[in-house]
DNA sequence: CGTATTTATTTCAAAGCTGGAATAAATAGT
DNA sequence: ACTATTTATTCCAGCTTTGAAATAAATACG
C-alpha cells in the first residue's frame, strides 16, 4: 500500500551502498573522492561503506594505473571498482536467425561468447527453451567457479517486463510464453527479459547523453520496428510492457499486409522486409520470412541512388510511415530527439525526406519540432552494452542488500 | 547529476513529515495508529513528529467524533488532521466562457467561491492576466488572515508543467504565455498550471482506484478532447507537458477541419463542436466558437436516439475517431482502462459502438483488449477535488521542509 | 633522509529512525 | 473508588548519517 519503500535509517545503508555501486557501474572505477562527489555521500560514509564492501568481496581497491607519468606529489589515488569474480551474468540476444550469448563478469568483462545459428521461427516451444538453456549452459560451462547471478534476455516482441513473459513476437511462433519463469525454474537466478529496444536505449543514454539529452526515443530498425523511450533521464516503463509498438500503429487503413495480421501498419512499409518486397516484387502482400541482411538493404539503397523510381518511392514511403509514427508519438507525448538504430546512413538518407514531410504535415504548427534524428548504424554494440549494464545493475541491487555478515573470501 | 535526492539522515525527518502529511491528505483525519500503519513509521516516530507539527501549528489533534455511541472501553482515540487556518490555497479553473475560483483552507474546506463569466477567446494578453488576478484577489479579499501559499490553475491546452507556461490553448488566443511566471510575480506564492485533465485524473485515482486500478487513461470531453495517464499508481508526466494531445492525432488524412489548423484530427470528429456542426449543418469546415452546453449535446443525442440517420452517423464517427485515438495509445503503450469524463451517459452510448469497432479493427488480435470504459458525467467535482489535492499537497511539501523552529502561534 | 603534499581513514558529537518495554492517559465497567 | 482496557507517549540501546578535525598513508622533492 505504501508508494515508495519506507525510508528507515537502516534502509539508508542499503540505499547508499547501491548508490556507490551504481555510480561505479556507470562511471567506471573511481577514487573515493570521485564517489564522494558523484553520490553526495560524506567522506566518512564512503570510507566506511567501501571498506565494508571490500571486506565482503564486492569491491576491490587498486593503485591508479601506473601507465601515465606520475607527477602527483602526494599519496597516490586508488580507485575502487567492482570485483570481477564476485558475480557473473549471462546476456542473451535472440534474433530471427541466431542466439548470441555471453558470459560477463561483475566488472563487465566478457569471459565467453557463443554464437548459435538457429531459425527461431521453426522452433517448437520446448526446443526454443531448450536451445536457450543450452546456449546459457555452454557459456557457463567453460569456466568453473562461475557465480551466476543474472540472466538477461533480449529480443523483438511484446514482453511483459515484470514477469518476463513473451506475449507475442514476430520471430517466435508461440504466444504467452513465460520465458522468464521457465528460465528461472531452470537456472534459479534472477532473470530479466526485455524487448531489445530497451537495453539499446539504456546504452544510448549511458554513452550519448550529451547528444540525446535525458528525453529521447530509440527506434530500432530490424526485422520490424521497435521503439523505447527515455523520459527525464529515466527509462520509460509501461504498466506491462516497456517498448512501444510503433510499428503497428495504423498508417494507411486497409493498406499493406503486416506480419501481425492487420493491414496498413507502419511496419508494413518501413521494416526491412516491407521495403524489400516492394522493390523486388512490387508486392505489398507477401510475408517473406527470414532476415534481410544489412548488405541486401544497401543493395536496395544503391538501386534507389541510381535513380530507380520504384526504389526511391519505396524508401520515401518507408520514411513517410516512420514519420507518421513519430508524429503520433510527438502528438501524444512531447517532441523529442530520436535515435535511429540499425540502418546504414545511406539507407536513412533515402527515408529522411519522407520522415520530415510526415512530421511537417501532421504536427500542429505551434508544436516546434526541430526534430533531431541521430543515426547509430550498428545495434550490436549498443545492445551488448545495454544488456551488460542492465544485468550488472540488477546484481548491484542484490549486492547492496546483502548484509555485511555473509562475507566472501577474497 | 544525481538521480534521486540524496538520502541523508536529516532528509529523513523531512521525508517522514511529508509522508505523514501526505497520508492525512489522502486518507483524511487519522489516529496515530492508522498513520503508523499507513506510513510504516514507528509509533515513536509518529509521536515525535506529530507533537512537533502540532507545536508548529501544522496539525491539530481532536477527540474522535462523539457522534457515534462510544462503546469503546479504553482511552478514546484522537485523530490528527491538518489545521485549516494554517495555510490557504486558491484553485482556478478557466473554461472557454468562465473562470471559477475558490479559496481553500489547509483542510480542504472551501472558504470562498467566485464564478466569473468571461469570453476567454476575446481577451488580450494583458486583460487575460488581469482577469485571472482579479479573480484570485476577489476570493482572497473576503477573509483577512489568509495565508496564501499556493495557486493552482487548470485549463485546456498545451502547458509546460514545470514553468506553468501556456504553449497553446484552444480557448486562448495567445501562445507561449508564461502564466505561471506572471502570477508568481504578482502574488509571490507557489503556482502550478496544468491541463485540466491532469487534476481530474488525479482525483479519479484518489476516489476510484478500486474501479480504475493504478494504470488508466482519463479522457475529458469538452470543447476539445484531453487525455491524461496514470501509470502504476503514478501520474504520468511527460518531459514538457503532462497531458496527451490525443485530440490532435491524425484520424483521417485530409479530413475535417480542426481548430488547430490541421485536417482530420480526432478532435474534428469527436469534440462537442464537431458533432454539433455535423448534425446541424452537415458541415466539417465551420469552426464555431463558444461552448456547446451539455444540454445542447443531449438535444443532439435525443435526435440520434429518435432515429435521425445523420445524427447517428455523427456520433458513430465521433466514437470511431475516439477509438482510433485509444487504439493508437494502446498500441504505443499498453491497453488500459479508460475513464471518460464530461459526456452524459446517453451521449456516450451512441459513441460506444464506434469506439469498440475501431479498437477491434486496429488493435492486434493478440493484444487482449477487454477495454473497460468507465463514465463520469460531470467533470466539475473531479476537477475541484484534483485541484485541491494538488494544491494542498504542494503546500504539504513545504510544510514538511519547514524546520521546527519557525513556530506559528495557535 | 626528512619534509611537503596529496589522498584516505578514523574519531566524535549530534541528529534521525527502530523495536521493545515501560509509562501515562483517559475512559467503561463493577 | 478501583480495575480493566485501550491508546498514546516516553525511554532506551543500537544503527545510520553528517561535518569537521585529526590521523594515517604513500609518495615526490630537495
Amino acid at each position: 500500500m505504501r508508494s515508495s519503500p519506507i525510508i528507515r535509517s537502516d534502509d539508508l545503508r542499503t540505499e547508499n551502498r547501491y548508490r556507490m555501486l551504481s555510480t561505479l557501474r556507470s562511471a567506471g572505477p573511481c577514487t573515493s573522492a570521485q564517489i564522494r562527489s558523484l553520490t553526495g555521500l560524506s567522506a566518512a560514509a564512503v570510507s566506511t561503506l567501501s571498506a565494508q564492501m571490500i571486506d565482503q568481496g564486492i569491491l576491490i581497491s587498486e593503485r591508479e594505473a601506473p601507465a601515465g607519468q606520475k607527477i602527483a606529489r602526494g599519496r597516490p589515488k586508488s580507485r575502487l571498482s567492482t570485483r570481477p569474480d564476485c558475480a557473473h551474468a549471462v546476456t542473451l540476444s535472440v534474433t530471427i536467425d541466431r542466439m548470441q550469448t555471453k558470459l560477463i563478469d561483475y566488472a563487465g568483462g566478457v569471459l565467453q561468447s557463443d554464437d548459435h545459428v538457429v531459425d527461431t521461427q521453426a522452433l517448437s516451444l520446448k526446443s526454443l527453451i531448450a536451445e536457450i538453456s543450452q546456449c546459457i549452459e555452454r557459456v557457463c560451462k567453460h569456466d568453473s567457479d562461475v557465480e551466476l547471478r543474472h540472466i538477461g534476455v533480449a529480443f523483438q516482441g511484446l514482453i511483459e517486463h515484470d514477469t518476463g513473459t513473451l506475449l507475442w513476437s514476430p520471430i517466435i511462433q508461440h504466444q504467452n510464453v513465460p520465458v522468464g519463469q521457465m528460465l528461472q525454474d531452470h537456472f534459479d537466478v534472477d532473470i530479466s527479459v526485455n524487448n531489445d529496444c530497451v537495453p539499446i536505449s539504456q546504452a544510448l543514454h549511458l554513452q550519448h547523453a550529451d547528444r540525446l539529452g535525458g528525453t529521447f526515443a530509440t527506434a530500432l530498425f530490424s526485422y520490424g520496428v521497435g521503439l523505447a523511450l527515455y523520459i527525464n533521464g529515466q527509462p520509460f516503463a509501461g504498466s506491462r510492457t516497456s517498448a512501444l509498438e510503433i510499428g503497428h500503429l495504423c498508417f494507411i487503413s486497409e493498406g499493406a499486409l503486416c506480419r501481425c495480421g492487420k493491414r496498413g501498419c507502419i511496419e508494413a512499409y518501413t521494416a526491412d522486409y516491407a521495403i524489400q518486397r516492394r522493390i523486388n516484387n512490387s508486392d505489398d502482400e507477401q510475408l517473406s520470412t527470414g532476415r534481410v541482411t544489412r548488405k541486401v538493404m544497401q543493395g536496395l539503397a544503391a538501386k534507389a541512388e541510381a535513380g530507380d523510381e520504384k526504389s526511391i518511392q519505396a524508401f520515401r514511403d518507408a520514411g513517410a510511415a516512420m514519420g507518421h509514427g513519430l508524429a503520433s508519438l510527438f502528438t501524444l507525448l512531447d517532441p523529442m530527439p530520436v535515435a535511429l538504430v540499425g540502418r546504414n546512413d545511406d539507407v536513412l538518407v533515402l527515408m529522411r525526406d519522407g520522415i520530415q514531410k510526415s512530421l511537417d504535415t501532421q504536427l500542429q504548427s505551434h508544436v516546434e519540432c526541430k526534430t533531431l534524428l541521430h543515426n547509430f548504424e550498428d545495434p550490436a554494440p549498443l545492445l551488448h552494452a545495454g544488456l551488460v549494464h542492465d544485468g550488472l545493475s540488477r546484481i548491484d541491487r542484490k549486492m547492496a542488500d546483502q548484509t555485511p555478515d555473509s562475507v566472501k573470501t577474497a
